[in-house]
RNA sequence: GGUCCCGUGGUGCAGUUUGGAGUGCACGCCGGCCUGUCAAGCCGGAGGUCGCGGGUUCAAAUCCCGUCGGGACCGCCA
């Protein structure tokens, strides 16, 4: 897997590559000038930097550089002097001697340091305003060359696979559901417009239809909703969809793609994908993207207080989680910033007990619980001297979100560190809640197949039906999701009656599609996984835009070129468009 | 639509709580010295609309109001 050692016309070497093998060779180098140590009219060293690495290069004599210029260096590789090695930098033991120097462009002083220490502090949108310059550290470099090496891994995977690369239009119908479209207009057809596709969905369920059985694409998606950390307007899907396939067939593809490019990126391939139910999933760390690096799970306890006379546990659902060995470290405030927070979190309370060193609880509220309780609360949480444990009852629902939060304040790793733990969430629910109206709210789109057990469940009992949909979660963030499509009328009838559209509403938001159907539609379903996210993940990033080439602000804006900018009378008038005055 | 944090020479900070001369630190930049440095060193120098606007005050980087930009989050992302 050694890439090619890029030789061209302008040099032999790359910085980064040499060695003490390379002893004795004339050598090109061409790069950007990281760093220059002069020592008068006689000697001076040349950190030479591309984006393989730094190699000092010696003048014997002045050298009239500045930070950042582009030069070719010529040169013989020798060893370093008895002492003057650098161990910090790989090619330390060696250096370029008797180098000439040519110029291949000046260049300003940077608006802040090339490298990680410099960037990492600046401003970001300085950072993003010069771009250009950010990208030659090493930190972008290596981030941008992990999603290449993700890309490549992953279209090697569905290629082996038998599935067909196809592209699908970026200028797209609009559809009113989901999230918010970006808008074109239509300039042969004034009033009318396209947008650009919030994901491929729809076209790649007519490629099924049109008998392209494994279909993938590696899509910009485009979504004109808020930016976060993990959200950019345009992201990157590996979409797929297959035909005759069953949720176990679907699951096995994107684990292959995904064990594929993770093992491409750091070298060892995961072992098996495990999975969990939705409901397994909320029961034990009460979100449905749980991180599986660390333990601290949600332990059920409603049965422990089930005739208890402590009012605030005569609820509906009570559970803890147990935080070990920090019970020395929470002092009263910090405890009831906590409790805040708990609250903060739509708690009625929170309940703390610190084990002492008898096992004996060491609480507020110890005294308000028999001695079976606590022996029972300690049994079943498994504490030990030294825990926190903290305890929330009320609604299920509550009692899950709560402690699900606490569990990643209190306990998640940071982004960069522990192992990778991929994790299947299956069995969704097909609805979440109901609406104002009654109507019950679909988890996913409508399109997405009943679970089969419970087709029947879909009349009587809504909120019971799961879905034959289903999530991966990396880390605690949720890499994709997809799920069975529905391919017949009268279950996708059945389903839109649930869901309270009619036949007409539903013949306008998707006809197209259903009428597609109409011709001989393939049981099929699919997957996307999020690149970015996938990506930032393995490069240890918590932001998207360190794995984005050029990202935009928070805004929506790109501070290099500017956009977005308002554009001429000429371009509005021939698009038919007239822009109103803002509001006062 | 909302909550919170940040904005001071090119960069990163301190100064803002308790108003008193653009005060300080590190890096960078410019010039000089320097033949083994590697965050080179030493000497000297330049560089400021304290984001912007308004208000309070004898006096505002500092207090108040507004606004712009950046970031984190809620809503939103079927």
């Amino acid at each position: 897997m050694t890439p090619p050692d890029g030789t061209t016309a302008m040099r032999t070497h790359r910085c980064g590559d040499l060695r003490p093998e390379h002893v004795g060779e004339q050598v090109a180098l061409c790069g950007w000038v990281a760093r220059r140590r002069e020592h008068g009219e006689h000697l001076a060293f040349i950190d030479l930097r591309d984006h393989t690495g730094v190699v000092q290069c010696v003048v014997d004599g002045a050298a009239d550089l500045r930070s950042e210029y582009v030069v070719r260096v010529t040169g013989t590789v020798r060893e370093r002097p008895e002492g003057t090695a650098n161990p910090a930098l790989p090619t330390g033991e060696v250096e370029v001697g008797d180098c000439a120097v040519e110029v291949l462009a000046e260049a300003e002083p940077p608006p802040f340091p090339v490298d990680k220490v410099g960037a990492d502090a600046a401003e970001e949108s300085l950072r993003l305003r010069y771009r250009f310059v950010d990208l030659r550290q090493e930190r972008l470099q290596r981030n941008l060359r992990i999603r290449a090496t993700v890309n490549a891994a992953l279209r090697r995977a569905m290629d082996r696979q038998g599935f067909v690369e196809i592209e699908t239009p970026m200028l797209w119908t609009p559809t009113p559901e989901g999230a918010r479209e970006f808008v074109i207009p239509a300039r042969l057809q004034p009033g009318s417009f396209y947008v650009l596709p919030q994901s491929p969905q729809l076209a790649k369920q007519l490629l099924m239809v049109g008998g392209f059985d494994r279909y993938y694409q590696i899509a910009r998606c485009l979504r004109d909703e808020d930016l976060r950390a993990d959200r950019q307007f345009e992201f990157m899907q590996l979409d797929l969809e297959a035909s005759f396939v069953s949720q176990e067939d679907v699951l096995g593809f994107v684990t292959e793609a995904v064990l594929d490019a993770t093992e491409a990126v750091t070298g060892a391939r995961p072992g098996e994908i495990e999975r969990l139910t939705w409901h397994d999933a909320m029961e034990r760390f009460g979100v449905d993207k749980p991180d599986l690096r660390f333990g601290m799970e949600l332990v059920e306890l409603t049965d422990v207080f089930a005739g208890t006379g402590f009012r605030a546990f005569q609820a509906p659902c009570v559970k803890g989680i147990r935080v070990p060995g920090v019970a020395g470290e929470w002092g009263r405030n910090r405890l009831d910033g906590l409790t805040d927070r708990a609250k903060q979190l739509g708690a009625k309370g929170l309940v703390w007990m610190k084990v002492g060193a008898g096992g004996e609880f060491d609480s507020p509220v110890a005294k308000f619980l028999s001695g079976d309780e606590q022996q029972r609360l300690a049994a079943t949480l498994e504490a030990e001297p030294g825990d926190l444990v903290l305890l929330v009852a009320d609604e299920r629902r509550v009692v899950q979100e709560v402690l699900g939060q606490l569990r990643l304040d209190l306990g998640r790793p940071p982004v960069s560190e522990g192992p990778l733990r991929f994790v299947w969430i299956v069995d969704f629910p097909m609805f979440d809640g109901v609406d104002d109206d009654g109507n019950p709210i679909p988890a996913h789109h409508p399109f997405t197949m009943v679970h089969p057990d419970d087709l029947d469940l879909l009349e009587t009992d809504p909120l019971a039906v799961r879905s034959q949909a289903y999530d991966l979660v990396l880390n605690g963030s949720e890499l994709g999701s997809g799920s069975i499509r529905i391919h017949r009328s009268d279950v996708q009838a059945r389903v839109f009656r649930a869901m309270g559209i009619s036949e007409e509403d539903a013949e306008t938001r998707f006809g197209f599609l259903l009428g597609a159907f109409r011709y001989g539609a393939p049981p099929h379903g699919g997957f996307a996984v999020g690149l970015d996210r996938f990506v930032a993940i393995l490069a240890g990033e918590d932001n998207i835009r360190e794995v984005i080439a050029f990202p935009k602000t928070q805004s929506g804006a790109d501070p290099l070129t500017g956009a977005p900018k308002p554009i001429t009378e000429r371009q509005l008038r021939e698009l038919w468009i007239q822009v109103l005055p803002p509001p006062d």
